[in-house]
DNA sequence: TCGAACAACATTGTCAACAATTTCGTTCGA
DNA sequence: TCGAACGAAATTGTTGACAATGTTGTTCGA
């Protein structure tokens, strides 16, 4: 792995590491269960120990890094059962996300959600599973920010940095975007209808077929 | 306050540290908005500075502190605006949980609902708002318990720490125990009665009457 | 008297060294 | 040959000191 970090900068050293340490799990590039050596992990972002510490802590109560005393970090892995029981939780979440923003969504916001839509429906067609992926992803943040209910966003943002390595999986499968996409156009169709209830509905129906998904 | 310190163990600091922290936050030993000196605290508790600030980082993903850049760190307070959407987010999560609960306890878990129950009308034919303020927050804690929905159970531990000093003004007010027991009947009945949609609807609309309770 | 530059102080951020603990390989004995 | 005790290596936990940053009180000039 290159060696990738600044000069030695001295300066916001902790924040550094952290925002590195993070990207680096998330993005896949630490192997499942991979120890997490303090100071290889020093070494390679160019900060001291203590810094290095500092994040592992932080991540650790963000359900990335598991820490065990005087044993060490890994990358936690995430068993199906918990994604399941992850999945859950994000579905009753983004259901109460979803009914706040059919209310409180601008009408642009709205058209925005309709062009993701269109988009979603031509990377399907197109047979483009990674660019759908990435659209689901988005729509998903899009109705979170659109509820304006900071600490569901909060808590479904830290949930989704769990899923990160079930959601490629997830996305691959074949069939499973012609299925979700049509899931994903009712959930937009409703809040678009302004109607918080059916929204909520749709969002929870849509992250139960997620979990059947999930449980193959 | 007393220097209720151990002698400097030396070992697991950090974990002492943490732990005599956030049980001053939670029982209200720290004023609102006090500040933290990390130097105060490591002398206070008998650990280094460096346990402290391991400590106050956890503290500070839990949503008990806030901590600013080279400014330290300060008990952080809910806003009334907070307070309702911490419990927006809770009434769905545990409105799944009771659903589960539904579902999934045994024949004894539900016997010391229907007991929890018999305690809670009887705290309130006596006037007795403290007492039933532990019971209400103790069947809560039951049903999530009995849910084993893990992943909500950490979520929503977490939120209710943020909102001790909300709970407290809201027990006290007149009328209320009347109002909210009812609810907390009908929570129990509906599971009992394994009816996992009536529970979830029985907590949603007990904590939709918390929110208005809260809004004054 | 009021405002801005300045300096002293308080507090947090960072660092390198030391102590404690665990793990793993080795040796000794049955 | 197998198992247990022992010891060395690796790793985390802790400590005190130093650097960077923000805050506050003071002084100087208009």
């Amino acid at each position: 792995m290159p060696n990738q970090a600044r000069p030695s900068t001295g300066e916001q050293a902790r924040q550094h590491a952290l925002a590195r340490l993070r990207q680096a799990i998330l993005h896949g590039e630490m192997a499942p269960a991979q120890r997490l050596v303090e100071n290889e992990l020093a070494e390679q972002f160019g900060v001291t120990r203590a810094s290095v510490r500092a994040a592992l802590i932080e991540l650790e109560s963000e359900g990335l890094v598991e820490r065990i005393r005087n044993r060490g970090s890994r990358v936690r892995v995430v068993t199906v059962e918990e994604a399941v029981a992850i999945t859950e939780c994000r579905m009753v979440l983004e259901g109460l996300c979803a009914g706040k923003a059919a209310v409180e969504a601008s009408d642009e916001q709205l058209d925005q959600l309709a062009a993701l839509g269109e988009a979603m429906s031509k990377a399907v067609a197109d047979g483009e599973p990674v660019t759908y992926s990435d659209l689901n992803h988005e729509l998903h943040a899009h109705i979170r920010q659109f509820s304006g209910q900071q600490v569901a966003v909060g808590l479904l943002e830290r949930l989704n940095g769990q899923l990160v390595r079930h959601r490629f999986q997830l996305a691959l499968r074949p069939g499973r975007p012609q299925k979700s996409l049509s899931e994903h156009l009712a959930m937009i169709d409703t809040i678009r209808a302004r109607d918080p209830q059916a929204a909520e509905a749709a969002v929870r129906a849509h992250l139960a077929g997620v979990i059947d998904a999930l449980r193959e």
